[in-house]
DNA sequence: CTGTTAGCGCCTTCAA
DNA sequence: TTGAAGGCGCTAACAG
């Protein structure tokens, strides 16, 4: 009996002997337009044919697609996959579906997703930039297609965004260490680049330890992918404060995997060799030795936040932009106990 | 100069000064029925509207949106996770586009967004399943829709599948307990139900130990929520065979975590107190104690082929149904060594 | 080589 | 309370 094509409105028009319009009002909640009859004969005809809606063509009718576009920087690192959690399940209560495109760290795949999105006619976009750069900025500017950033601002681009208090954060994580009596203290991240969330924590790091005089405050940049260059910059750390209470912070949770490995490598122990403290929290934090302290972020919020801005753009608000940022938590663990 | 709205195949018509027709071709790669004057006012006018034709309307017209559906059961578990990213991958060389949907491990998610993907037209869909049952399956039956399983199977479900070759590598595993001399072994796993994957790495567990009379061999099922449950099960297994040698085999990488915390808390150690064996590798498998012993499912692959494989039947092979399997590989860590 | 026409499945006037 | 007609953006005959 499989019925080969979907069934479409016309179909269940003829079945249930009424017109096309009926059926199309009593899908979008006019029941109360129709006779007990009609509604009958229609939902009995809906039902036969395991009837529903093309929302293509309605997509095509009147430009609602109720899809919402993702652009996922990564979508390995557990950061986006926590946020993407949030994304669904806004996305779920407001009636929107997520369009998940994963540009894989890559310039030119963030391009090629925007200009997809487009054609999906998808009604916003929640971004994790990348690059984002010159053209893909000026064709979204012109398209005034409602769009929220999270966790990194594109520079000079005007945009909604939501993300970490990187200040507030970093400024916590900082006093901690020094509460904890560390004495030289190293800020490990990627290139700064023009990124501002490396930036700001950054910032906030040399700010506090400006208040603690005592205390040597340095920074790297290291290239995720090059454990060489990790090594290297930890253990140069380590010798320069030999005899020193001295600690790490890793900017972002796939840095700290990697200054993990590369302090085992290293034969230092997190803890008593040398302090640790990285962005974003780990579900493995607690079983690495004697655990690693974590600033934790509330990706779940941070997501949830960004589809509801995206929503409330789309419904038309036209408040002035609009940067909303959550607060981070520490999670003290054996890597930074004295 | 912002264009409010999106530019349609008419206005390029209009601006180009030709029929829509002339832009379809241009835009379907028939440019060699275009003179060159045409081919290039066409070519001006797409650029200058920043045109980019409805992937919505064209999916009406003739069924083809290009659109893959994937149904992933939990996007926080790291295996969907390296899968989605094969798929991804292969969607962006087929020239597909991936819908994600994440269940959540929820059954009515699954129906929900089943019936979603639906109403988008995807052309196929790839599914991580959860439930699946009744319903959703006699549906899915009708529409003649593409479908291809990962990982799971979805009993008495006909069906193209993916995933790995459990019997290979649960024996590989098994195997390799025994040449390091355990001489009880826990098979813990989620509760069987009707999930093959389980059932079937058991089997083989099972059946490699009856060749070895002098080993224990037990298997307990646990909910992956319940530390209480998991704690009691270890330290029973533990207590019950105090001076063997022994080892735990946790049948997925969400479980290795868990039971990796229950034994912490335990004040167990893996590798002297108890051997620790995996499903899934993990990205800090090394860092945990002295390492945990995994074995590796290529994921990427498996997501891979699996969009081939639906791709595949989207163009139309009606080939049998067929069952794709690759063999993991084992990682040996400090968790199981002598 | 090029344009006209007729739908794809749906929603929205507008009439009945 | 119901239905017929037109059009969303695009493609595919079918003429010129």
């Amino acid at each position: 009996m499989a019925n080969k094509a979907r069934a479409t409105i016309s179909d269940v028009a003829k079945a249930a002997k009424a017109g096309k319009t009926s059926i199309s009002r009593y899908l979008n909640g006019e029941k109360h337009l129709l006779s007990e009859a009609m509604l009958a004969r229609i939902e009995k005809a809906v039902a036969d044919l395991d009837y529903r809606p093309s929302l293509m063509a309605r997509g095509l009718k009147h430009g609602r697609t109720r899809l919402i576009g993702l652009i996922i920087a990564d979508i390995t690192n557990p950061y986006s996959v926590h946020v993407l959690s949030g994304i669904e399940a806004a996305c779920r209560e407001k009636g929107f579906t997520p369009l998940v495109c994963n540009t894989n760290n890559e310039v030119n795949q963030e391009l090629h997703y925007l200009d997809l999105l487009r054609s999906y006619q998808v009604e916003g976009i929640v971004v994790n930039a990348v690059g984002m750069r010159e053209e893909g900025l000026n064709r979204l500017q012109q398209s005034a297609l409602p769009m929220v950033l999270i966790d990194r601002k594109i520079p000079e681009f005007a945009c909604d965004v939501v993300g970490l208090d990187n200040t507030q954060a970093a400024t916590t994580a900082t006093e901690h260490l020094v509460d904890q009596g560390f004495e030289a203290l190293l800020f490990l991240s990627e290139p700064l680049g023009t990124v501002n969330t490396r930036r700001e924590r950054l910032s906030a790091f040399r700010a506090t330890l400006a208040r603690y005089p005592g205390i040597m405050a340095e920074n790297a940049e290291v290239p995720l992918a090059d454990s060489a260059v990790i090594d290297n910059a930890l253990r140069q750390f380590h010798t320069r404060h030999r005899g020193m209470r001295k600690a790490v912070i890793s900017a972002n949770g796939a840095l700290t995997l990697q200054v993990a490995r590369s302090l085992k490598r290293l034969g230092l122990h997190w803890g008593s060799d040398i302090g640790l403290l990285g962005f974003d929290e780990l579900e493995w934090a607690e079983l690495a030795g004697v655990g690693i302290t974590t600033l934790k972020q509330p990706t779940w919020q941070i997501g949830f936040a960004a589809v509801e801005q995206v929503v409330r753009r789309i419904e038309g608000n036209h408040e002035p932009i609009r940067e909303q940022v959550f607060s981070g938590e520490l999670i003290v663990r054996g890597s930074t106990a004295r």
